[in-house]
DNA sequence: ATTTGACTATACTAGTACTTTTGGTCAAAT
DNA sequence: ATTTGACCAAAAGTACTAGTATAGTCAAAT
């Protein structure tokens, strides 16, 4: 009993700590921000943090795959809230104002530089070791499932449209601050854009198939979560 | 006579200058190319450098003009070449296959930091300078051309379907280094992919036009060639 | 008239010594 | 049992110097 209360208390705390930390890693960046700070934005002692994490870059670490595995719960909310739930693109629409949902939900996709700072130069870097880990985009693993299941053109090979949906993914959160920030229409505009375009590209002659694909989501979800899980345990980021 | 002649020649030894410039900037980038390098690959003296343009800086100006402008014949021709040409489909394969056909070239599309170094980083450089100047994007432009001919589907915006093409460009030449390298396909197979996505997602119902977007291809083709023309003659970059 | 490349002022780089910051620990307080 | 925050080693930053490389010039050679 008083056992689960403090698991629960911990677990409170622990959210606490990478909620400041996140604020303050999406001010300063990754190394400016320093533990210190990270510990009086979250009211407890430096001490606290260490009893959570093994040290700096673990915490980070935790706090990224913490946000990647938010994206999925979020993308599926949204995903329900659609009323084109069920189309490509409700699916597109989903994910894309997922990934655009908070700051640093945006940092994790774009790996930002200046946000990131250092951390990613380390050869041993979550996304790296992501890398290694799975075969294929998360992406590409969509869309073969969806063009599988018939709910989506195949004449184009799914590791072709998985990296133009990354293409259009990363430029997304990318390509404002790079050029021709002058014209540039709002994010949400472009990502309907992109809804509107990808729904009459990839939606086969024969019509969609609306629980097909929300089911097929769902699963996809699943797994990236799964591998999410994976990376924290293997990685031995957790303490105690 | 003579004196045509001597342009012939000044002109045919400053793309000697430019060609080995290119190979250089590309190889070893800005900052470590030196000018003697460059001399000494395009087989001239120092000096001549300086007869052909004010300095460094202006030389590098005057290759990324060069390239830009190339741009355009290059698409035009795989354009011709296409036997789509007169398709969504067609126009969008070959202004990316023309992105990509030199490596130079890919640099000024994605200003990669590798290779345009600290020239980046100078407030009057030509990136800035060209945006002061043109009011939107080269794609905006020919998308609204497109849409206003019927020839391409309107319920889009322009100013959206013209980031959507930016996004796509860039992350076509972008995205490579930046990761998923893994289960990557050719920039070939993705370029083609593209091209099938954006035919089917924005061809009118009514059917294309070929004739209609060849001849807006070369117009907004002219169009860019004059803005880059113009920007090397008032940034006064020439010599004599 | 052209072309060259040695020359120079300047900017960058490398090395060094010194100062400050910060990740991580742990004895002491609660 | 928890929590704290002063403390320390190590790393990052700063300031300065000396040495090197290079953009751009121009007197001399062709």
């Amino acid at each position: 009993m008083n056992l689960t209360m403090d698991a629960i208390k911990r677990e409170k705390r622990e959210q606490q700590i990478l909620d400041a930390a996140a604020e303050l890693f999406v001010q300063y960046g990754y190394d400016k921000t320093t533990v210190s700070d990270i510990a009086q934005a979250a009211g407890v002692s430096k001490g606290i943090i260490y009893l959570h994490v093994e040290n700096k870059q673990a915490l980070f670490e935790k706090l990224i795959v913490r946000e990647m595995q938010m994206h999925g719960p979020t993308w599926l909310r949204l995903l329900d809230e659609d009323p084109e739930g069920g189309t490509i693109a409700g699916v597109y629409r989903s994910t894309l104002n997922a990934m655009n949902s908070s700051p640093f939900m945006q940092a994790v996709f774009k790996q930002d530089g200046r946000i990131f700072g250092s951390y990613l130069k380390q050869p041993d870097n979550i996304y790296r070791r992501l890398d290694e880990r799975q075969a294929e985009s998360h992406r590409t693993v969509l869309v073969r499932r969806l063009q599988e299941a018939g709910a989506m053109r195949s004449d184009i090979p799914a590791e072709v449209l998985g990296r133009i949906l990354n293409i259009l993914a990363y430029g997304l959160v990318t390509l404002g601050d790079t050029f021709g920030a002058k014209d540039a229409p709002a994010v949400e505009e472009v990502i309907e854009g992109i809804a509107l375009v990808l729904d009459k590209a990839l939606t086969p002659d024969e019509g969609g198939n609306p629980e097909a694909i929300k089911q097929i989501v769902r699963e996809v979800n699943e797994d990236m979560y799964a591998q999410f899980a994976a990376l924290l345990t293997d990685g031995e980021t957790d303490k105690q």
